[in-house]
DNA sequence: TCTAACAGTTCAATATTCCCGAACTATTAA
DNA sequence: TTAATAGTTCGGGAATATTGAACTGTTAGA
């Protein structure tokens, strides 16, 4: 059962947070987590094709960036973007990341 | 003679943009330019422990993103920040990245 | 003019990081 | 209880990054 470690914004350094971000893949999880408040970690893939341990690798990056949270339900871990905790740390960048993100 | 190719903006992924400030190294040359207007190569660089190889690879990467414009001058490169174009083609990006740089 | 020093690039080898298949854990549905 | 589901972890190969050494081009100085 893994229990999950999310780090407090303030240990979060910008270039960790930038190399979060700067991958297509976790950036099209990024954005659909912005748009559907709460994603499972298959339901929060870019596409089908990823494999399921690089999925888990990309989703257990994020969280060491700060930018999403995962708890446990039933046997799924379910995740959410941190966005007010990552604004507060970040002020604009997720939103500039945001609004010029394609995918 | 290098003379150097800068691309077009709009030929420049988010993700790469991200992958270039998402470094100490670079961010820190990033923020000396913002400030500095224009530097040359090593005056550009974040520290005097940083091999020179390593500087102009660095310096490269900025290039490919769209971040920097060199310029021959003498013996010296002259980079500046193409932040007007960057600014454009990633509204907002680079104020939250230099707003929350500390380095 | 020549020569040496300087500013930076390129190359190739090493070091680091990333990706993904295979094996594993935990939870629930049948 | 068993099988399927949802995901993690581990390890080795692939891809990237770092950097010393050799190189190019430019200029200052004898």
């Amino acid at each position: 059962m893994p229990r999950f470690t999310h780090p407090r914004l303030d240990d979060v350094p910008l270039d960790l947070a930038l190399h979060a971000l700067a991958d297509p893949n976790r950036l099209g999880m990024i954005a659909r987590l912005a748009a559907t408040e709460q994603l499972s970690c298959t339901g929060a893939a870019p596409c089908d094709s990823i494999p399921k341990s690089t999925l888990s690798n990309h989703l257990k990056l994020l969280r060491a960036a700060g930018l999403i949270e995962t708890k446990q339900a039933g046997r799924e871990m379910i995740n959410t973007l941190r966005r007010a905790e990552f604004d507060q740390r970040f002020p604009g960048l997720l939103d500039a990341v945001l609004a010029n993100n394609l995918y």
